[in-house]
RNA sequence: GGCCCGUUCGUCUAGGGGUUAGGACGCCAGGUUUUCAUCCUGGUAACAGGGGUUCGAUUCCCCUACGGGCUACCA
């Protein structure tokens, strides 16, 4: 009885991804593609006051941007959809009715202003109010007014919702994949609310009926979904379905200080915490993260393949992942480590598709330059970068002449005799017919030999008039690639200015 | 407060009754680069505490502490 896997991502658009959104999200693909199953997009949009508009484009989007795109989902219909459950509105209602006919559930009358004041009043005891067992007899419900009662509060308008009735002394044994069995006393589960007095279900109902229709198969969650798990194995069996397999994810929690990780932590400490750009904050992808790094750090958040390996394409976490190998524990988010992915991501691209990114940047600069000119710079800086908007910084030199120069290396270089040497290191270079790095190294050091100079004398005085700073490649790759007439320009002007 | 989950270097983690407790990020040092960075090599640094069980516990059990989550007609 081996049923086809199928697993949801089902985030509610009151705003943008975060972080820990879209690992779980991750998660849930990498499970699905590795058994060969379905990863399906529902949208869980049943509070209409927390809607923010554009949110669920931006879900859409920032799926597609990390390369795990769902099967199933808004704009991409299969057999079980609708997939808002906004849209799918009128089906809970009998099945909340469902359970208040076998007596799961009950209708509750009870203002919002009256629970308030129990609350209050228990806390004032220093108890906890909770609307259960122990208490749901002297409340407004009806399994305390007689059926005449209820049906003349229903007949007249009156608001109501309708609660799970949740058993007594039941001990109750959870099942979860990553924590293994859980023990609950069921005599402290409160009555859920499951059906809300504005017509709509409330998440617990519509989740369990969802996933129930949507022959999901693997409930793959954040761990904030942990203390509902007996509710909704409840749910299911009281609806007589066969309950799919739960596993609770760890959270992610801040680089400092207490708590999980949250978008001011992003502001504080420089780093994204959203996939794309939302309003002012910027996103990983703006920020210059390629998406495969972003996929591989958050993927080693919580999860490890057991072996030494540590960069990871999709394909392989594919492959790799289990449940049985994601951690307990919540993680820590280290940014610094995530750069680090980042620059190992970035050493693995070819320099042509670099050079394209970088083109992009060149343009924006009002610099022009030849693709394959932009592919050998590219090529000689780019291991010293991390971002591809690192590589500007790193190579301006080669698009034009040092603007200044770093005072403290002309303290230290620029001697007395450094114009001289630099003039008949510029007489030199006129004399090289054939202006590649090779010939112009093997002619520099051979005339260095000649005149008895030292190379201290002549290398890094020459580096500060062609790059400005002690910084970059190797002195004649630069010369070589700028060229003959470029480089003596630059002597030139730097024994104008030093 | 109540309920639930958790706890190995600063961080992400491997391991698991007998190990020199392994790797990665970061940091430090050396080497390479007649520059800077990369890179290479090395170093720093951990089993929360207390009780059991055991010949032996970091590993199993209990307690405490600490951390986290939940405790809405939010998801």
């Amino acid at each position: 009885m081996s049923q086809k896997v199928r697993v949801r991502f089902a985030p509610s658009p009151t705003g943008p991804l975060h972080i820990g959104g879209l690992r779980t999200a991750l998660f849930n693909y990498l499970f699905a593609k590795k058994n060969g199953g379905d990863f399906v997009l529902r949208i869980e949009d049943t509070d209409q006051n927390r809607f923010v508009e554009g949110a669920e484009g931006y879900i859409i989007d920032a799926l597609n941007w990390c390369g795990i795109p769902f099967d199933e989902g808004p704009g991409k219909e299969g057999d079980f959809g609708p997939y808002r459950q906004s849209e799918r509105k009128q089906l809970y209602k009998s099945y909340a009715l469902e359970l208040v006919e076998k007596g799961k559930a009950y209708y509750a009358f009870d203002t919002a202003e009256a629970l308030d004041r129990h609350r209050k009043d228990h806390e004032a005891k220093g108890k906890t109010f909770i609307y259960n067992w122990h208490n749901r007899l002297k409340l407004t419900n009806s399994l305390s007014l007689t059926n005449e009662e209820v049906k003349a509060k229903i007949d007249a308008g009156d608001d109501y919702v309708i609660r799970f009735k949740s058993p007594e002394n039941d001990e109750l044994l959870l099942q979860d994949r990553i924590r293994g069995e859980i023990k609950i006393d069921s005599s402290i589960l409160d009555d859920k609310v499951l059906f809300k007095s504005d017509g709509m279900p409330t998440y617990h109902l519509a989740n369990i009926v969802d996933d129930h229709l949507m022959q999901i198969t693997h409930v793959i969650r954040g761990e904030e979904w942990l203390p509902s798990l007996a509710l909704h194995t409840l749910l299911y069996d009281a609806f007589g379905w066969e309950a799919p397999e739960f596993a609770h994810l760890p959270l992610i929690m801040k680089p400092v200080g207490k708590g999980k990780l949250s978008k001011r932590d992003g502001e504080k400490g420089g780093f994204p915490v959203f996939p794309l750009t939302w309003n002012q904050s910027e996103g990983y992808r703006e920020a210059g993260f390629f998406p495969e790094a972003v996929v591989n750090f958050l993927a080693l958040l919580g999860w490890n393949p057991g072996t030494e390996q540590e960069i990871f394409s999709l394909k392989e976490l594919v492959r790799t992942f289990s449940l049985e190998r994601v951690n307990k524990s919540g993680a820590r988010f280290d940014p610094e480590k995530n750069n680090w992915y980042n620059q190992q991501w970035l050493q693995k691209k070819s320099d042509g598709e670099l050079a394209k990114a970088f083109a992009l940047e060149l343009d924006r600069k009002a610099i022009s330059a030849e693709p394959n000119y932009i592919e050998q710079v590219v090529s000689s800086i780019k291991e010293r970068a991390t971002f591809v908007k690192d590589f500007w910084e790193l190579s301006d030199y080669f698009f034009q002449a040092p603007t200044s120069y770093n005072q403290k290396a002309v303290k230290k270089q620029w001697k007395a005799d450094t114009p001289e040497i630099m003039q008949q290191v510029a007489d030199l270079l006129e004399t090289i017919s054939d202006f590649d790095s090779q010939n112009i190294e093997d002619t520099v050091k051979a005339w260095i030999g000649e005149k008895e100079l030292s190379f201290g004398k002549v290398m890094p005085p020459l580096r500060l008039v062609i790059v400005g700073d002690m910084k970059g490649p190797h002195l004649f790759d630069i010369m070589g690639l700028i060229g003959k007439q470029e480089s003596i320009h630059r002597i030139k002007i730097a024994m104008t200015q030093l």
